[in-house]
DNA sequence: CAACCTTGTAAGGACATCTGACCAGATCAA
DNA sequence: TTGATCTGGTCAGATGTCCTTACAAGGTTG
């Protein structure tokens, strides 16, 4: 593969490259997440982990925040409740209803996780610098404020929030 | 949901950013799609149009590429045989291989997608500022070409790429 | 040439997701 | 208040994407 020197400068594709960074830090997260106990959590169950809160959440609201199904979102969360990490408490404002809520299992679960998510950042933060990894994520979260509003009420809890500084 | 004064700023993680911007690039990417003549192309053609260039490439390779198994491409090369947008060669220097090569049709479609890619990024670029979209590209590409160095050879081609001018 | 490696295919299964149909409880309008 | 309608959730069945295992045909190398 010898270059051209006229050729014109490489282009990757925008989603290219979110896709390969994407990869990377999920990959990443996958291989410390392997080494808890935590390790049965599919990929598939992080729409419930991302989403639900200590006051619990309905799965229609769970499906509509993850862009899925009511269905698909009731066999994940069926699947996490084999496992121990979740469960169904009837909602006392309706009777259709049932609150997913983590368990005390899953709730650690969501802590370590988190943890680990921030410890990836702060590493990369520190391998390629404060600023530029700030401007980075301002521009993002312009973007998504912007294309894809009701994208993310994935704050974590100020709780949860609190491990950033531990991290 | 009023709010804690104290509470500690909202953190979104990462990868849930990536995840959003993304979607919202890809969905623009999708929609324009639609409209065109190749609304029959799926997401998961992707990795074909993605990878495959002038020259062919050999089933095997584009697996390692798209970093799927040699099934699963041989699955949707069938189905882009079936649609006409490939076809398989037999490849002069290995009678055991073909080269996958894209139909004229494949072609078009292929520069049909990356002018809509190179539209859209324009659009983003000037909606959000030239210097922090370049800043942004930069950090991605250094993050990707650290973490995950085999994972774009995703350049257009040359010719592809003089597309750019035109967006 | 014999042993081995590589290319691609076949068959079958796992898994995540979807669509359509449905029931029970809630809500609204007359 | 009661019938029509909406909403939360589940059931059943299909689809799409990807995987593992096994293999046949063609190269490669001692």
């Amino acid at each position: 593969m010898t270059k051209d020197p006229q050729a014109p400068p490489p282009y990757v594709a925008l989603h290219a490259l979110w896709d390969a960074a994407q990869d990377a830090f999920f990959a990443e997260f996958r291989d410390e997440l392997e080494q808890t106990e935590y390790s049965d959590v599919r990929p598939t169950h992080g729409c419930v982990f991302r989403f639900v809160r200590e006051d619990g959440m309905r799965l229609t609201r769970l499906a509509e925040l993850a862009k899925i199904t009511k269905q698909s979102a009731g066999e994940v969360i069926d699947d996490l409740v084999k496992r121990g990490y979740v469960e169904r408490i009837p909602d006392p404002e309706d009777r259709r209803a049932k609150l997913i809520c983590l368990t005390e299992k899953g709730r650690e679960a969501q802590a370590t996780g988190l943890a680990i998510l921030l410890e990836i950042e702060a590493r990369w933060i520190e391998r390629y610098g404060a600023e530029r990894w700030a401007a980075m994520r301002d521009l993002l979260e312009e973007i998504v404020a912007a294309e894809a509003p009701d994208a993310v009420p994935e704050l974590a809890s100020p709780e949860l929030a609190g491990l950033a500084k531990v991290a």
